[in-house]
DNA sequence: TCGTTATGCAATTCACGAAAGCAGAAGAAT
DNA sequence: ATTCTTCTGCTTTCGTGAATTGCATAACGA
C-alpha cells in the first residue's frame, strides 16, 4: 500500500497554484520546474485534472493551468479522484463479483472500514487547508 | 494505494489458522488449496511471520504452522508489518532526508495524520475480531 | 505568421509485485 | 537407517502497471 508518484505530483501540482494565490494562469513549465516533476508526466496529471474540472487550461503565449474555483472547495478527494479515478484498496471491494467469497470475507469487511476512513480524512481536507500549513510554515512560491 | 496480494495472502492464511481454532498444526498445501493461494508465494510470507513470531513452524510429517499466540493477541498490524515491513505511504516519512523539502511539505503533514488513522484502525483489530467477523457468517474452515 | 503552450496518443523504460524453481535441512514415521 | 514429508533459503523468472518520454497537432496570443 503506497502513495504513487502520480498522486504525489498532482497535489503539489495544484498546491503550487494555490501558493500563487487563486487565480493566476501557469504554465507547467514553471511548476515542473519549481517542484522538480518530470514536465511531460506532469502534464499528463493536469489532463486528467482539466478533464475532472479541477483546473482550466489556457492555451498559447502566456497560457497554463489555473484552478477553476476557490481552494476551499476543492478537496484533496477529489484530486486523487481526478487523477486516478475511483479509490479502492482492492478491487473486490467496488466489484463484488471479483471474488466468489465477497459476502464471506472478513478482510474485505476491515478494509471497506479502514477504506471510510480515508476517504473520510481526505473528503475533510481541502486545498485552502493545505495551502495555510505551508503558509504557516513560511513557504514560499519559488 | 492498493492493499498488495502478499498482504492480502498473509491475512487470508493466518485467518485460516484461526478459523481452525488455535494450536492446529497445519502445512502450507493446505492452506494454499484452501483459500487459492500460490503454495511457494505463501512460503515466502510464512517464513516472515515465523521470524516475526506470529505463527511457528514445523517440519516433517505432519509439520506446517500453528499460531504462536491467542489470535486475540494478535493484531492486524502486527501481521502487516511482519510481512512487509514498516508501513510507511511514502519515503519521506520514516525518512526526512529523503526529500529536502520535508519540513515545509503539507502533503507530507496530510500523509502522516492519514497514516496514522490507518495504523490505529489496523492495531485495534485483533485476529479474533476477524475470526468473529468471519464465524458470524457461517465461514467454515474447508 | 511565428512562437508558445496545451492536447492526445503512442511508445518506452523501469521498478516491483507476483510467482516459480530448486537444492538442502530438519523431522517424523516405519 | 531409510524414506517421505514439510519447511528453509536462496535465485530466477515473469508480468503488470507505474513512471517517463516522444511527437504530431491544435489552439492561442503577439
Ligand atoms: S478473498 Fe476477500 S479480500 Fe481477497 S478478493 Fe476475495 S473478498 Fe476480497
Ligand atoms: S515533496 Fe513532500 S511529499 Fe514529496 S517527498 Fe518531499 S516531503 Fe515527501
Amino acid at each position: 500500500m503506497q502513495f504513487t508518484k502520480a498522486e504525489e505530483y498532482g497535489i503539489l501540482g495544484v498546491l503550487y497554484l494555490v501558493a500563487k494565490g487563486g487565480t493566476a494562469v501557469t504554465p507547467l513549465s514553471e511548476i515542473a520546474e519549481a517542484r522538480e516533476i518530470p514536465e511531460k508526466f506532469l502534464a499528463k496529471i493536469f489532463q486528467s485534472l482539466a478533464r475532472f474540472g479541477i483546473v482550466r487550461s489556457y492555451r498559447g503565449v502566456r497560457g497554463g493551468f489555473a484552478l477553476t474555483r476557490n481552494p476551499a472547495e476543492i478537496t484533496v478527494m477529489a484530486v486523487l479522484e481526478a487523477i486516478q479515478g475511483p479509490y479502492h484498496l482492492l478491487r473486490c471491494i467496488p466489484d463484488p463479483d471479483h471474488c466468489d467469497n465477497t459476502d464471506r470475507c472478513a478482510l474485505r469487511d476491515l478494509l471497506m472500514v479502514v477504506e471510510k476512513g480515508l476517504v473520510e480524512t481526505f473528503e475533510s481536507h481541502t486545498l485552502a487547508d493545505l495551502g495555510e500549513w505551508e503558509h504557516a510554515k513560511g513557504v514560499t512560491v519559488i
